[in-house]
RNA sequence: GGGCGCGUAGCUCAAGGGCAGAGCACCGUGCUGAUAACGCGGGGGUUGAUGGUUCGAUUCCGUCCGCGCCCA
């Protein structure tokens, strides 16, 4: 007789291959059809909320790793919050203005800046815009990311412009928004405003100066008549717009003699200098570069002064040490000139001509001034040498021209109006940031940063809602003209700041509150795109979505830092002087497997679509909790294989847990107290991981999560207590107590790992799910979370003793394996060698043979331990496999034992 | 160049002033009733480099190197 029939050996259509990337569309499909998300949240409706605010990623391309990951990380809080009873809402969001559509835009479209029409050229923008949003909704839903995916929040929406309209408005009213000059990249050929994205560096050939400032106050620092401070410049147009020269703080500088004229520079050009003119220098003096801060000098070519300031990054590998600072032409002039209360002049047109400020050069163009100034300079004794020097120089990416820094007129944050970044500081201290380095980082970063210069010469943007009065000229919003503006942006969107005219979008009869005039001009910069995204609270967080500010959570790259962490902090505590998040997590960027970043050029990007189409969307999700995302993530072939690895052992226990409960139903349940022990340890292991799974997710630690999942389900499950528990449930009578007591353990755990796995690995969860053969919910997701219960720590510890001589009863089993004296440990017989205690505590253990899986074990009392394996002379059960020393006692089946005759008779032969 | 962080087995991670551990991969092997599955055993490390503190350092301190994020 063919016994492998009589055996109830598992049954399951889940299969053993997960075919991941054609089965997730399918689960994709059920959970539309089931509104799995909406049912989730009427589930949970009037619970305790939980708010995970969207950070919006820019709509400018298709998803990459970084992004994949960033939203499967958001998707497990989600999910993990929700099925532990909190109403998690999660409405995604998009960035949709900005320098990098405008400049792809300006691409496809082959134009500049000044030579399209703003509103046709938006209307692209924004189509484009919209595309990419479709298309990253699309690839996130297929990562089985949970949301409002019919809902989103885009920025440019009329709801979400007029509420960027509103914020501006609350924050100017307040006082914190002024406006003034500073230094932009700009190009004089297409007179325009250029992004740093917009610039591309080449080799340029300019004049190299050394020009003399005389000295005309030296603050008592007795150094004497006719000195003079040496700066060297490759820009001599810049001169005419020279408030100041740098010095560093801790060099050594030296007054040399120089002619009949003394002259300072810093002592590490000594050499340099008299190699470019040919003269030895004698020093007279030595001075450190704080004592002379504050020494006036008079600018070689006007009537100003030029004061000496202190800066740590001057250079001491070229120049003279003393640096020419003009502050409305250049990034560092500009901050340094800010810092110590220099002028910030801009005698230059949008032509790049001299402005009138200037009269001997007035309508020059400044790469043609430079000779002019040169004579000048010649002429009136300040210049020393001049030369000329080829070096890296920005260009205009379009018409290929030299670029120059010009200063205009832009509008700002302040700051530290109202004490706003001490307020920021204190709402940061209140603020959990994970990993708790978070804190540091921000709070420095606002320590240190400049005021924020909201405004934008460009194209896509919310437009800066400020009229300008035609006669006074004044800048001017009021509560009035925001709540107008606010109204029809809001009904029209910003592109009716370009459709009406000024009287339409002003409320009638308004009159400049400066002067009476009733005449206005409107601003035509847009607005920082970080101004966008950091309003998103206030505009995202309303009762009308059913959402609450502040949220519970942000949860984004540590980049975003400097972003929108701070950009949404500095919005939220000008406008409600308070943080719009209670916590903060924070995750490393995607590299390569040598810790390398991701780039076309090193050639070693992995794109999420490939891994979806080789693997699936399961395995991204498993890959992102699978190391330490709050430090730098791997990825690689290597890895990659190893989580798909690690993926089919959990889907390998679950197939068998559900094979085996295929005819258990719920009236099935075996209570506690009639368990084995073996299952009570069972039971015990579960609630054990139920608890730290638990805390872990609590904890963002989703990577140790699924170590103790993995290790549950390979370690306990796998090797010992399905390996174990194979003769109850294949051999003993189907509703055997034995089997049944299995059974109900089986079930227990299959369904806390479904519930346990399923913010991670959700289409598996489901797909399992599925195949659950008795009645039960329609969606993994609408399950509970399984409640954590007081562990029998005496049970665990009794059989960790177990485990350990178990381990040295394997070691020998192995050993007679090699000798060749077993194959199957059924063919082994063990004998254990003891002293009284452990002879106690081992018969203590109910058949202990059959929890090493061995056909025979004897155990006796002596004073050394020894494990001993022989072949046993039983004969072997041809239905159980195990040896028995009687077999055939039934004379009807003579090839079997005892329990498996009994098993036919009963199960098979009625 | 500056700020923050990281560096332990081929991979992912532990531990931590006192013999450096786990899982996977690898090698060997058993089973053939979880079978493109499962079990058992094994080898594998100058803890990025270097100097110092110490009886003893992978751990504490300094310097350097490499990598990432942000800034200049």
């Amino acid at each position: 007789m063919d016994y492998s029939k009589t055996v109830y050996l598992p049954k399951t259509d889940f299969p053993m291959k997960a075919n991941l990337s054609q089965k997730e569309p399918e689960i994709l499909k059920l959970w539309e059809k089931i509104e799995i998300y909406k049912k989730i949240i009427k589930k949970n409706k009037g619970k305790p909320d939980y708010i995970l605010h969207d950070g919006p990623p820019y709509a400018n391309g298709h998803i990459h790793l970084g992004t994949a990951l960033n939203k499967i990380l958001k998707d497990i809080v989600i999910k993990y919050k929700s099925l532990s009873g909190f109403y998690s809402p999660f409405k995604p969001g998009w960035d949709c203005h900005g320098m990098p559509i405008e400049l792809q835009v300006f691409k496809e479209i082959g134009k500049k800046k000044n030579e399209v029409d703003i509103l046709e050229f938006r209307k692209k923008a924004s189509e484009f815009a919209k595309k990419f949003v479709e298309i990253q909704k699309n690839e996130f839903k297929r990562l089985g990311i949970f949301g409002e995916w019919e809902t989103p929040y885009l920025t440019l929406s009329p709801e979400y412009e007029s509420d960027i309209i509103k914020a501006f408005g609350k924050l100017y009213l307040s006082g914190y928004i002024y406006q003034t000059y500073k230094p932009i990249y700009w190009c004089i050929t297409c007179e325009t405003a250029l992004a740093e994205a917009e610039i591309e560096y080449y080799e340029k050939k300019s004049p190299s100066i050394f020009v003399k400032f005389k000295i005309i106050d030296d603050k008592g620092k007795n150094i004497g008549e006719n000195s003079y401070f040496l700066i060297w410049t490759t820009t001599p147009w810049t001169l005419p717009g020279n408030t100041g020269i740098m010095v560093h703080p801790d060099f050594k500088y030296i007054l040399v003699e120089f002619n009949s004229e003394k002259i300072i520079i810093a002592e590490k050009r000594k050499e340099a200098i008299e190699k470019i003119t040919g003269k030895k220098l004698n020093v007279l003096k030595e001075f450190k570069g704080k004592e002379l801060e504050g020494i006036i000098c008079k600018n070689p070519l006007l009537e100003r002064e030029s004061r000496v300031v202190l800066a740590e990054f001057v250079s001491g590998e070229e120049g003279t040490g003393c640096v020419h600072t003009a502050p409305g032409h250049g990034e560092e002039d500009y901050h340094v000139g800010v810092k110590n209360g220099l002028p910030v002049l801009s005698p230059v047109n949008e032509k790049g001509e001299f402005t009138e400020e200037i009269e001997e050069l007035k309508g020059i163009n400044v790469f043609k001034a430079d000779p002019v100034i040169i004579e000048k300079l010649k002429n009136n004794n300040s210049l020393l040498s001049s030369g000329e020097i080829i070096h890296s120089y920005p260009f205009c990416w379009r018409c290929k021209n030299p670029v120059i820094y010009r200063s205009t007129k832009q509008w700002f944050l302040k700051i530290d109006h109202k004490n706003l970044r001490q307020r920021i500081l204190e709402e940061i201290k209140k603020v959990k940031w994970i990993p708790p380095e978070g804190i540091n980082r921000i709070g420095s970063m606002v320590s240190l940063r400049p005021d924020w210069c909201l405004s934008r010469q460009r194209l896509w943007g919310v437009f800066i809602p400020v009229f300008y009065c035609k006669k006074c000229a004044n800048p001017v919003i009021t509560e009035e003209t925001i709540e107008k503006v606010y109204n029809l942006v809001k009904e029209f969107g910003s592109n009716v700041w370009i459709e009406k005219s000024e009287e339409e979008i002003l409320p009638e009869d308004f009159k400049c509150p400066f002067c009476g005039n009733k005449s206005f001009k409107k601003e035509l910069d847009i607005l920082d795109v970080w101004f966008d995204s950091g309003v998103s609270h206030l505009a995202v967080l309303k009762e009308e979505n059913n959402l609450k500010w502040p949220s519970d959570l942000y949860l984004e790259g540590s980049d975003q830092h400097r972003g929108w962490f701070q950009t949404s902090l500095i919005v939220s505590c000008g406008i409600f002087n308070s943080a719009p998040y209670r916590n903060v997590l924070t995750h490393g960027f995607v590299v390569d497997g040598e810790g390398r970043k991701m780039s076309k050029s090193l050639g070693n990007v992995i794109t999420p679509e490939q891994i979806i189409k080789n693997y699936g969307a399961e395995i991204l999700r498993l890959w992102s909790v699978s190391e330490n995302y709050q430090e730098d993530i791997r990825i690689s072939d290597e890895i990659i294989k190893n989580i798909v690895k690690s993926y089919r052992v959990i889907r390998n226990t679950i197939r068998f847990l559900l094979g085996n409960i295929y005819d258990y139903k719920k009236e099935d349940e075996i209570p506690y107290d009639k368990l084995f022990e073996v299952d009570k340890l069972a039971i015990e292991k579960l609630k054990v991981l139920i608890k730290k799974v638990t805390e872990y997710y609590e904890n963002f630690a989703f990577n140790k999560a699924f170590e103790e999942i993995y290790n549950f389900c390979n370690i306990f499950l796998s090797s010992f207590y399905l390996d174990y528990l194979k003769d109850r449930l294949y051999t003993y009578s189907k509703n055997s107590i034995e089997r049944k007591a299995g059974q109900t353990v089986l079930n227990k755990i299959l369904n806390v790992l479904l519930v346990l796995i399923s913010p991670v690995l959700s289409f598996t969860a489901e797909e399992a799910y599925q195949f659950i053969p008795y009645e039960k919910k329609e969606s993994v997701f609408l399950e509970d979370l399984p409640e954590i219960e007081k562990v029998d720590e005496d049970l665990i510890k009794r059989w960790d003793k177990f485990f350990e001589i178990r381990k040295i009863v394997l070691k020998k089993l192995e050993e007679k394996r090699e000798e060749k004296v077993i194959g199957s440990s059924l063919e082994a017989k063990v004998i254990i060698k003891c002293d009284k205690e452990n002879f106690e505590f081992l018969n203590s253990f109910y058949k202990i043979q059959t929890l090493f899986i061995v056909s025979e074990v004897e155990i006796l009392e002596s004073v050394n331990f020894e494990v001993i394996v022989e072949k046993t002379n039983n004969k072997k059960c041809q239905r159980c496999w195990v040896y028995f020393p009687e077999i055939g006692m039934d004379s009807e089946f003579p090839d079997l034992c005892e329990k498996c005759a009994k098993v036919i008779k009963n199960d098979f032969l009625n």
